[in-house]
RNA sequence: GCGCUUGUAGCUCAGCGGAUAGAGUGCCCGGCUACGAACCGGUAGGUCGCAGGUUCAAAUCCUGCCAGGCGUGCCA
């Protein structure tokens, strides 16, 4: 249940009913807005305020203070949530929470469970999350992983936020890259048979393609020499691409990734339905014939130039497959959503895909983006480029063999995708209270042995408390702090901004250890230690869930 | 040049139309006879890049500048 959505919606009915009689009494003026009540900053201002006073202060050409208070003489706060309303500041109107909002807020905790902070819908829209999408010709990078941690975790936070979600891979195992692949380990390959071969000028010039040249004699010796090296070099890339894709899959599953599928762009090219695509392109007459290749007239769709689809050596261009990948995940496979997880660096994708969705005639808003910003490594205050071991850029691999799980997980989603990721290597590993993953995790591991110690001494946690006695400002402010969950969850998702539950945790936390520096349980009244537990328990229950979505656990020791 | 994006405390970042701009970290100070001190509390620290504009109200919206990042291939 969301409860802090619950009073909103009441709050807004009670103004809504206030002014109604404020008008029927000619007091106010008719035409106002109802502008959406918002959380106080400050509990000093109470819990929700309303700002109908400052708002309609214009149009009614009279004092904001003057407006609210009169509103506020009719307001009615009978069996509501509320106890409490006044007018304040330059004309403000704050409410306080009852007892029985803070008592609703627990008991549904304590009904819902794992599924406390979930949204359900009743036809749950089906979205597509395609991310990482890394090039299956070399090890994944640390670009890759700061999106693996951001596309998983959004699809998580949609799947709560109650959409029906679905995780894709697209595997780039055709074109040109794939052909710079054969070219760059046949030159290896024939290197390390002795051979004096010059590599070529654009061929990847990462050792791992040494590495697996020599693998491949290994395996099979010098088989390939009397082949062509058009043959060769599809032979050795053939070798190398399962290999590669076996390594990228265990890393993301290493790193808790699983992708419901892994798309070959291959399928797109033997099934047709590239050229199917293209022909559709051309049957909606936005194709032209100039210099032996096929463009697309990319200008009708707000682009600034015309695009090529197909190259006059008769292959597509990555764009024409795309747009068939985009035109197979919307028309073929009917998802209503579409998110495309890229870095900053594909930020001009955006507009391309969309105006070739456009193109084929559907929706171009059913294509929408997480674009994310790059990493830059840290270590004692200086940037890390190379890795301290290979002396080459650092890996994905790399990067878990260094940093434990959760904190890599956590470090990679604490930052609002559009800015600079800044991870600090030495941070991640530390054990301290400076880390925030162990500032978290060390409050569910406390609130576990804590009630753990509770039980030994008889007290339950599967009844209910008395929760009107909590009432300690850090009581009452964990209990509100906990009633976000449901709201935070869905503005991530409004937002594709998964961070936010990153510091919705972080401040739980907060919340958690500040009640437990106050308020002893152990040493309570029964009826109070009852009530506490209780708050314990939801605690623990909130922060599980929130690491759930995030992919960390939440260790009952530490 | 054009397009996207970012400029908030020493550092890393929240806040994105509302009441005195917040947190973590770093500096300094304080708190365990205790359910885990991997914790809590306090002091100090800010022309919210700059200049205009819109509004009852601007860090937040608009315009123009300045600075950084990225993009602007018959590469993907």
């Amino acid at each position: 249940m969301n409860y802090l959505d619950i009073a909103k919606n009441q709050l807004n009915k009670l103004l809504a009913d206030a002014y109604g009689i404020a008008v029927s009494a000619g007091e106010l003026p008719e035409g106002a807005v109802i502008p959406p009540p918002a959380l106080s900053k400050d509990v000093a201002n109470g819990d929700l305020s309303s700002t109908f006073g400052l708002a309609n202060a214009g149009a009614f050409k009279m004092p904001p203070r003057n407006i609210a208070t009169l509103l506020h003489s009719h307001i009615d706060l009978e069996n509501s949530l509320f106890v409490s309303a006044e007018v304040a500041g330059a004309g403000y109107i704050n409410f306080r929470y009852a007892q029985n909002w803070y008592e609703g807020v627990l008991r549904a905790i304590a009904a819902e469970g794992d599924n406390f902070g979930k949204t359900v819908r009743e036809r749950p829209e089906r979205v597509m999350v395609e991310f990482v999408s890394a090039n299956p010709t070399g090890p994944m990078t640390i670009g890759n992983a700061r999106g693996g941690v951001l596309g998983d975790t959004l699809a998580s936070i949609l799947e709560a936020a109650g959409y029906d979600v679905w995780r894709e891979f697209y595997l780039n195992d055709a074109g040109n890259q794939i052909s710079v692949l054969g070219k760059s380990l046949e030159a290896r390959f024939l290197q390390a048979l002795g051979q004096d071969i010059e590599f070529p000028e654009d061929g990847y010039h990462g050792d791992y393609i040494k590495d697996f040249a020599a693998s491949y004699i290994a395996d099979f010796g010098d088989n390939l020499l009397t082949l062509s090296t058009e043959e060769r070099q599809k032979a050795l890339a053939s070798y190398v691409l399962p290999k590669n894709v076996a390594a990228m899959e265990n890393d993301l599953a290493r790193y808790g990734v699983r992708f419901d599928r892994w798309y070959a762009e291959s399928e797109l090219h033997n099934s047709g339905y590239v050229d199917e695509t293209i022909a559709l392109l051309t049957k909606n007459g936005y194709t032209y014939e100039k210099d032996d290749a096929l463009w697309l007239e990319s200008t009708k769709f707000g682009l600034e130039k015309d695009e090529v689809m197909r190259k006059s050596n008769g292959f597509y261009t990555y764009y024409a497959t795309d747009i068939a990948y985009h035109r197979d995940k919307l028309e073929k496979r009917g998802f209503d959503l579409v998110i495309d997880a890229l870095g900053a660096d594909h930020h001009g994708h955006t507009v391309r895909f969309r105006a070739g969705v456009e193109a084929l005639g559907l929706n171009p808003n059913r294509l929408q983006f997480l674009l994310f910003q790059l990493v830059r490594l840290v270590r004692d205050g200086e940037v890390v480029r190379m890795s301290k071991r290979t002396g080459k850029s650092i890996t994905l691999s790399d990067l878990l063999d260094e940093i434990p799980l959760d904190a890599a997980r956590f470090f990679f989603g604490m930052r609002n995708p559009d800015v600079h990721l800044e991870f600090d290597l030495g941070l991640a590993v530390k054990a301290s209270s400076d880390n925030p993953v162990y500032y978290v995790q060390y409050a569910h591991a406390r609130i576990c042995t804590m009630i753990a110690v509770l039980e030994e001494m008889g007290v339950s946690i599967d009844t209910e408390g008395d929760y009107s006695l909590l009432t300690h400002e850090t009581e009452v402010d964990l209990i509100r702090h906990i009633a976000m969950l449901p709201e935070e969850i869905l503005l991530a998702a409004k937002d594709y901004d998964t961070s936010r539950i990153n510091r919705y945790l972080v401040e739980l936390a907060t919340r958690y250890h500040r009640f437990y520096d106050k308020c002893r349980v152990k040493d309570a009244e029964p009826a109070l230690r009852q009530a506490r537990t209780m708050l314990a328990v939801a605690t623990r229950q909130t922060l599980q869930n929130g690491c759930r979505l995030l992919g960390i656990t939440a260790p009952v020791k530490m």
